[in-house]
DNA sequence: TTGCTGACGGAGG
DNA sequence: ACCTCCGCCAGCA
């Protein structure tokens, strides 16, 4: 017997399991993930997924932002200024809730995960 | 039950 | 380059 709800879980579990992968002091975005995972097009899931892990300690959400390095998730967090708090005491530079030098510090699952 | 919203992103005009 | 629409799907009124 099976349910939507099992799936949903295990594509959450493996959101949380690639977010926890990001090394510190690096980003990736929702859409990264999303496509990782087979599901280009659910990147909007990933950031419910990331609302639904601030229960989860070891889960960085501050280190997923949107494809523009943009925080825009900052307002989910406990202070506004939380989200680019944390980046910045990993050495992110962070400027008017933009990442600087994005390009650089971007994280790509798709190729640091890539299957052989 | 239906409809709208949303931590997104790509495609089309 | 800018704006709008569409897909994805879990919550909520």
């Amino acid at each position: 017997m099976k349910n939507t709800a099992d799936s949903t879980l295990d594509f959450f579990r493996d959101v949380y399991d690639v977010v926890r992968l990001i090394p510190e002091g690096r980003v990736t975005s929702y859409g990264a993930i999303a496509k990782y995972l087979g599901s280009a097009r659910s990147s909007r899931m990933v950031g419910w997924a990331m609302n639904a892990s601030h229960r989860l300690p070891d889960v960085p959400a501050h280190r997923v932002l949107n494809r523009n390095g943009l925080l825009t998730g900052k307002h989910h967090f406990g202070d506004p200024n939380e989200m680019q708090r944390l980046l910045e005491s990993e050495g992110i530079i962070v400027k008017e809730d933009q990442v600087q030098n994005f390009l650089s510090l971007f994280w790509d699952p798709n190729d640091a995960l890539k299957l052989p």
